[in-house]
DNA sequence: CATATTTATCGTAATTTTGCGATGAATAAA
DNA sequence: TTTATTCATCGCAAAATTACGATAAATATG
């Protein structure tokens, strides 16, 4: 890759990738599905139940964070994230309007 | 990296990471659009829209296939395309399976 | 048969992602 | 105040992704 295409193409497309992109990695899945499953979601306890280093969780919540799918906050030596379901709602959104639109063609 | 790490994750959650890649790219996001769109799905229409080579376009169609978004056939020297909607339907329902496991939390 | 069209694949280069250990920064605990 | 805990960030290395031109393969056309 010499250029960068990207940003060649719709905002609302590049928007659309920037959520699956965030998506795209089983780490990240589990981290979602680790938040979305208890109350507490202190980043140690992720760490535990990951087969993952701590730096390396801490880069994906990272990802997670700059996404938008997830907030978090500083609660003294520790930190909390948890699913932003707005965020969540969106994607789903551009899901099923992308579907919609889908043409009923038969030709494979 | 060293080691590949994807492996040591569930099934489903590698899964839903395989089909969030093939949206990462807004290139394939506007690919998938192009052929929700219209009837007829053959490969040249698709590269006159893109701002893209032939053999990248080529490329993205490749990976659409290998996640199962996209269905292709040969016709002569063309080549169709279309979207395969059971694969959206199974990702839509991971989607909201993921979703609804969700709990009110408000850690943050 | 010779040529044109269409698309997949190959080779290559640049960039991005992934992963970890080490370290730093900040707060808590002793 | 010293020490421990928790987590983010840095620096590095390996791997994967992205993009393109060139070329091959297959069919269509003259």
């Amino acid at each position: 890759m010499t250029t960068n295409k990207k940003t060649a193409f719709s905002a609302e497309d590049q928007e659309l990738a920037e959520l699956a992109k965030a998506l795209a990695h089983p780490a990240r899945v589990a981290i979602l599905k680790e938040l979305a499953a208890r109350r507490s979601c202190i980043c140690g306890e992720i760490v535990e139940v990951l087969p993952l280093a701590q730096s390396t969780v801490s880069q994906h919540l990272k990802e997670l964070l700059k996404a938008g799918l997830i907030r978090g906050t500083v609660e003294g030596t520790k930190s909390c994230y948890c699913i932003n379901q707005e965020a969540f709602s969106k994607f789903s959104r551009m899901m099923d309007e992308f579907l919609s639109v889908t043409i009923d063609n038969k030709c494979c």
